[in-house]
DNA sequence: AGGACGTCGCATTTCG
DNA sequence: CGAGATGCGA
DNA sequence: GTCCT
């Protein structure tokens, strides 16, 4: 999904090839600075107006140097890119690409199996007794964790997830984030934030609770989270399913103090472009904005205490950065 | 020319 | 055994 | 790989 829908994705296919140049970089040489500068490179083309035609107009573009540009320029001239083309058929970037299929496999494990010989997931199960929980979850469920969801099965989810946490607590307070609250059709996992409406950042520095762990077993009793890839005091990542008519999703449970709540809601909603941009506006405006807070920077850029925050939109205010609709945040 | 490029919670491994 | 480092995911 | 200093 491009950001601005006004000239259908002219430079589509360009855009795509710096996205996979850039996930192999990430993936088989394990360079992630590489990888994002592709991401970048990739936007910039496809929020261009026009066909890419000289390698000049290409250079013009954030995050498009002299190397890229040169690929690009490959890439128009042949219709397509000679790197890629060897990159796609390397059989070890086939092999780490399906290792990494499998969440807790990231690059430097797949690499690792490779050396080893195990170089496909049919290969993998036959090691699977040295794989740690979480691989052997994301093993298990390695083709579901690959559907999208449908907005309408995580309303449902939203609904028993609301009426659970309000059986066991009613002080608790619960807002799914991701995509799913940019009122997209599907989404890729489920993003739930959670808070008490008496739990200060303060109090936490000094004494844990267990309204996460509480949770998430209460949760685990009505059936709907099924399997835990990690659980701490705060954060909780695992997997959860609606019915057995559903596949098995992917699910991610955050406890946060309420006065880093919306900071956390803003956050988490995203998406990252628009959060990019927010916290630049941000400090434009002599603010330092992150997930946890909003704080005013002083004459030495020194921030100062987090502003108390009692709703999503009077972060906007305060930064008088004009409040966009979480629909609206898909830069 | 050379450093920055987001940061952090959790699980696991490694070091002492 | 505990403290720090590493891998991973987001 | 690109940008900034």
């Amino acid at each position: 999904m491009s950001s601005s829908m006004s000239s259908p994705a002219i430079n589509a296919d360009i855009s795509e090839m710096l996205l996979e140049l850039g996930k192999h970089e990430m993936n088989v040489n394990q360079n992630r600075f590489k990888y994002q500068m592709y991401r970048k490179a990739a936007k910039s083309v496809v929020d261009h107006p026009k066909r890419i035609q000289s390698v000049a107009e290409a250079k013009g573009l954030a995050g498009v140097g002299a190397k890229i540009a040169l690929k690009i320029m490959d890439f128009v001239a042949n219709g397509s890119n000679r790197q890629l083309d060897r990159v796609r058929q390397s059989d070890t970037n086939q092999s780490i690409n399906e290792l990494l299929r499998v969440s807790g496999i990231g690059p430097k494990l797949a690499a690792k199996l490779m050396a080893d010989g195990i170089d496909t997931i049919d290969r993998l199960r036959t090691i699977a007794d040295t794989l740690t929980d979480h691989q052997k979850i994301g093993l298990k469920y390695v083709d579901e964790f690959e559907r999208k969801i449908p907005r309408e099965e995580i309303q449902k989810i939203e609904t028993l997830l609301t009426a659970k946490m309000n059986e066991f607590n009613k002080n608790l307070l619960l807002t799914i984030c991701g995509s799913y609250r940019r009122e997209a059709r599907e989404s890729g996992d489920i993003d739930v934030l959670i808070t008490h409406r008496n739990v200060t950042s303060d109090q936490m520095k000094f004494k844990t609770n267990t309204y996460l762990k509480d949770s998430v077993r209460s949760l685990q009793k009505c059936g709907l989270i099924t399997d835990r890839l990690s659980l701490g005091d705060t954060k909780f990542m695992g997997v959860c399913r609606l019915s057995k008519e559903c596949p098995h999703r992917r699910i991610d449970i955050r406890f946060l103090p309420l006065d880093q709540y919306f900071c956390g809601i803003l956050y988490f909603t995203g998406n990252d472009f628009f959060n990019q941009q927010m916290r630049k506006h941000a400090n434009e405006m002599g603010f330092t904005l992150n997930e946890y807070s909003l704080r005013r920077l002083g004459l030495t850029s020194v921030p100062g205490e987090p502003i108390a925050i009692t709703s999503e939109k009077e972060i906007f205010e305060y930064i008088d950065f004009p409040y966009k609709e979480p629909r609206d945040r898909n830069f």
